[in-house]
DNA sequence: TAACTTTTAGTAAGTACTTACAGAAAGGTA
DNA sequence: TACCTTTCTGTAAGTACTTACTAAAAGTTA
């Protein structure tokens, strides 16, 4: 059994660079935390439309408060996903954006976004149908 | 402005049936709670593998509890995604499965969960970056 | 008879996520 | 001077998520 966790065609090595959601101590599952979380998703699928500012982002972002939409991409500049550009005006004037890392895992968010909305119809209908 | 928010190719009724995730009180902002929730994103992509014994997850997903893994299988069960089956034995014998709407989200699911492994090293990178 | 098996419920306790609210910054407007 | 603007940061308070632990069911094994 412990001998099928490695594959034939990857090197222990190669594993250790990869990174395994399965692992509780894997810094991928911090990754998966921030691009998953209840905001993280509606943010980065905002910001695959193009560059947003803070009160856009706000407003088209049902239900978000002020400090959970800083918080949130906060956690995404710091992964790499978000470009933070601030204009030294006043009133403050920041415009966020998706570096290119971001848009790949936006694509993938999207992705997953837009099914569930697409099969919504199907998936009350299943949660119906066992209630 | 307001206007801009029916497209043209789209009726009201239509926009109704599809979900809007940016919505806070559309129904598919929960399913997408319970897909991308901390220990769901890590069951779809284990039964995306194949049937699963309770025992089975819990051990290959590192880091779940008894109790957090039976509530993720319960959410993902009612929204239609697992099918449970139960046999009549003792000790209790329950094996876990996709259903074919299962199958469909764990994809991307599991698309996602394969990129964030595969460029773990560029996010890292990303992240001493700015630090 | 005591102990072990597997899956899940229930409880209390702890941690993390979220919200609501007040405040700061510095210039333009009334 | 009083107030408005936008983007945040603290603070306190509330809610939700997680864990650890106890317990049940009913046969099989020691």
């Amino acid at each position: 059994m412990a001998n099928q966790e490695l594959r034939q065609d990857e090197s222990l090595s190669a594993l250790m660079e990869r990174g395994n959601v399965f692992a509780a101590q894997c810094p991928s599952r911090e990754v998966l935390k921030h691009v998953t979380s209840r905001w993280g998703v509606l943010v980065l699928v905002a910001l695959l439309g193009g560059t947003h500012r803070f009160s856009d982002l706000r407003r088209k972002i049902g239900g978000v408060s002020e400090r959970m939409l800083a918080q949130t991409l906060q956690w995404l500049e710091q992964d790499g996903f978000v470009l933070r550009t601030s204009y030294p005006v006043v009133p403050p004037h920041v415009e966020y954006s998706l570096t290119p890392l971001g848009q790949e895992v936006g694509l993938r968010v999207e992705a997953l976004a837009d099914w569930i909305q697409e099969k919504l119809p199907n998936i009350l209908a299943a949660q119906q149908a066992d209630a």
